[in-house]
DNA sequence: ACTAGCCTTGACATGGGCGTCAAGGTCTAC
DNA sequence: GTAGACCTTGACGCCCATGTCAAGGCTAGT
């Protein structure tokens, strides 16, 4: 298939299509015109990209998880590579959440305080 | 005092000191020479400014703070915009949390699954 | 008079994942 | 043969708070 029939299928845009493979994500066959060809491994390369992006991962964070694919497993994330983003991950948001909640009871003392003030 | 040293009392730059001033939030007199002068009320916008930047809230939300204190409250967040401001954000920090435990869920089982996978 | 350390304005760079436009090549249908 | 729908590469724009550089003015101390 060509770029707009995979854009369309991974609910992307052509554009992203080929950022991702200007930073070796994806990799495209061409047609003899010089048009990008792509099989259905690549539809589930992006859409496991996709996926990733839409939690939270970066590009660079996909990219085991892509190398992990197209070795043939039948997941993204069962490499060690994937597993250790994962982790990373998780670390991550953990921490994230813990910095938001710090953030949520300052947010919601300030405001207490300044209904009470306001109202007084 | 001189931008540099509002600049070190309140743990930022210049640059951002004329950042701030270019859009509005803070005003400066000008000595003879063209030099900004700063005085203490200053010293406390600033303070108030940089304290919810580092919460998360964006350079624009700081405005009714600003204001509020600007009109002699004792603080910046007693006046009904800093308040609005205040709501959004704790509304903003709840959806945020919420959609950061959902990913974390996400990762979690991701991980667990990757795990047992790999270790089959 | 000169140096060093302040200050001024203006402007370009950063990051990240794209949107969007330009200028052009290719293929299909009529 | 021509319109229109696809494709190509390249490049600039965006957001937002800030870093950084350039080119120059002011002032205190020596």
């Amino acid at each position: 298939m060509r770029i707009g029939e995979l854009a369309e299928r991974t609910g992307t845009s052509t554009r992203s299509l080929r950022y991702y493979e200007q930073h070796g994500l994806l990799e495209a066959r061409r047609t003899s015109n010089g048009y990008r060809e792509y099989d259905e491994i690549d539809l589930r390369l992006v859409r496991e990209i996709r996926s990733l992006l839409e939690i939270g991962f970066n590009l660079e964070d996909t990219r085991p998880f892509v190398e992990c694919l197209r070795s043939g497993r039948a997941t993204g994330a069962e490499c060690p590579g994937s597993i250790e983003v994962l982790s990373r991950k998780l670390a991550d948001l953990d921490s994230c959440i813990a910095r938001l909640h710090v953030a949520r009871a300052l947010v919601e003392r300030e405001l207490a305080q300044a209904k009470d003030e306001w109202e007084s």
